[in-house]
DNA sequence: GATGAATGAGAATTCATTCAT
DNA sequence: GATGAATGAATTCTCATTCAT
């Protein structure tokens, strides 16, 4: 989950207890959900005593705040590496597309439990803070969907709220059909055809990125596809929605 | 939630006992969540003993069970009668998306007490059962998604399982936002717009009539034709899920 | 403690449970505190599990509220024949407080709990209901105050406040006192003095009740009150207020 | 509370900790009660870490001992200058007694946790201390009570204990039920109220006068002089408590 | 003297489930 | 079929106290 820091040496006792119980939560919060997930456990997992936690944390929530706050963080300055490079707003877009995959892939059932508990918690603090994280992270992608439609990439007819909630939408229920049903998908494939759709036919001249060039078909596609029919006479079930 | 039917009068005690807690734990699980609900409270509102809970479904996880068949077979003959109006398949896809939107406005809460708990439970028996009830959902769709590509309403390099987590996948988060921010939205529009983006913009000719040749079969079509299969094979066992 | 009553053999399980408890928690009150008496321990002790304890009394300070509700009852009753039993009113008054001594020294640590807690609680109602039952209490003695001023057994300058406040805080000191420092008083005796303090000296005539007459002082007397004068140099400490 | 003493200068720093130590924690006694003050807060409010308080107190009992002890030394030099204004016994037992109200009228909350801690505590240190304060409070009064029995201001018939009984009790039932109702009472008439009662009506004649003679010596004296002697030996150990 | 981080033994409460009637 | 009373394991949270720095 959240990476056991390179620690620049500099690091008071207390940073480092708070940092191990962020990390045992943030496993134990993935694998079991937030509510079956026990303080004991985690604490236990985190090498401390159970009230280390609640003298860090002061409450099973705020641990889970502690969890989604060091995560999200990590998560806008990836993203906003990853924005960083330049490019037409169609490349950045799909960019970013795929890095989305990749990433929420990897993290999906724990970006469920923050978009559970983020939404419907009890704690309004929590709801406030899990809705300006969210914010944030849509903002990097809503940018961008202005940008495509201001360039006629995009049909300027759809809001970019149908656009944005496609964009999160299918990249959930994808990663959750891939981790539930245990079928594998090409990341880069998905990511290609979500960005496709998105951005609807291509225009007239050839843009078309590499992985779903449409050149001539030739008998190696054929090959290709039966292979895959092949193997799909294995494969089971269905999918849900992350954050 | 699950109507309260104007019964036929003949019904068994059993009979009656089963509804309303059928109906009573629908509404707490759609308030509080499936594990914030309590047997108790369910029990006090349909107006047993919390003892006959237990003697009619054995588990709470069963009376869930329950609650889910009751609610997906009234969605199944639901999804059935607005699939059966005829018109061309855009026409029936605008209309089943529209009607989805709606539908799952009314329980989208609920739904996901479906989706989490169908797909995540410790009992094996819940997430077969499940699957089964969502892949008679998305079926509807997958039909007319199928229907399109090959009438060329649809581009055909788009992978049936992209087109249907975009559908699902936007309507959740779309209602979800909808519900949690208070934000009002036209549920009418949204459906149009979601549909345009499917649908990608209006082709120039006259390629949307049922039936149109498109000229000598060439390897072309043969490549187009295994598309199907392929994401036939793969997604009629396991297809994607609408909750 | 509230004793464990003869009872007239209809009674439901639910009740038996009920009392068993009250019973239990009355004992443990008393004789550590409300805050130090657990509601394992109570339960252990009524022979049922804890779980049973909440399912009764909803919480542990409801299950005070319930040894309360047990206690003044019955508390109210006997002081309501004490009361009917006629004679003058200074007659009446002499016979309640000496009852109200005994009866006090019996349970002074529980009712010091009631009375801290009762006072004091964080749940509004406990404490409403608290003052509801000691005003059935006081009703009795303030209404003898009256009429003692009214036939001119009292002066009628004192302000009933000041009678009743008085007594019953003399009676708690006292009785604390004799717990706390192991010291013996003659409850009779000790209740005539504060009887004699209430309503003044003695008019002309010779109404002394028996324990206190003041007959010829003999060498007995000088003799008995040596021997305690000899005892004395033994005994230590000091007392509190009960409600 | 406990004043913050406008400091002679000189004083440690260990000095001025235990003393914000001792204030903070008198605060929160005296609002939340022993019990549920917790050692961080006290400390928090003192502006110290919670182990400091450890270090000067040892223990939380340490720190109620600690502030009881600064608490009844000051009430002692107070009281102390109080009884020196000189006048009659029954001047004095006037003054007092109105100084005892508005005084415990200010403090009573934190007397009453220094009555139920100083009396109930586990450890014995406590009670003896507690009663060794209570007991230099007691004696003030019951000197005055001696020198007005003596001078025939108090029927001789009457114990000291009950008096004194009758005067804390009073005392503190009075101003609990005026902080518990919100109802205001004027302290100095509920002093003069409460002196009227203990000192009776007043006498015919001029026996009020600080040396009268009695006639010749009868056993009545003699006997009279015992119960002063033996209650003397018995309280002057034990005494009651004014909490 | 002082600190702040850590501890761990409780405590109250919850709730799905069982079972005698 | 139905009930309501009982269960007890599990869980979060509190707080006085300790101790290395």
């Amino acid at each position: 989950m959240l990476s056991a820091s390179a620690s620049p040496p500099k690091q008071t006792r207390g940073e480092r207890t708070r940092g191990a119980l962020v990390r045992a939560a943030a496993n134990r919060f993935q694998e079991r959900g937030f509510d079956k997930a026990t303080t004991g456990e985690i604490a236990r997992d985190a090498g401390v005593a159970e009230g280390t936690l609640f003298l860090h944390f002061g409450s099973k929530t705020g641990l889970l705040l502690g969890v989604m706050e060091s995560f999200y963080q990590s998560l806008v300055e990836e993203l906003a590496e990853e924005a960083s490079r330049g490019g037409t707003a169609e490349a950045r877009l799909r960019h970013l597309v795929h890095f989305w995959l990749r990433r929420v892939h990897r993290d999906w059932r724990l970006m469920r439990v923050f978009g559970q508990h983020g939404r419907f918690s009890d704690d309004p603090d929590m709801i406030v803070r899990f809705a300006e994280m969210n914010r944030r992270i849509t903002r990097f992608f809503g940018g961008i969907f202005e940008d495509l439609k201001a360039v006629g990439a995009i049909r300027s007819d759809l809001p970019t709220y149908v656009l944005r909630d496609a964009l999160f939408g299918a990249a959930e229920h994808l990663l959750i059909g891939m981790d539930t049903t245990g079928r594998e998908r090409d990341l880069g494939e998905a990511s290609e055809h979500l960005c496709d759709l998105l951005l609807g036919p291509a225009p007239p001249s050839a843009l078309r990125s590499s992985t779903t060039k449409r050149g001539p078909v030739g008998l190696e596609d054929i090959d290709a596809k039966l292979d895959r029919i092949l193997e799909a006479v294995v494969s089971d079930d269905p999918p849900d929605d992350p954050t």
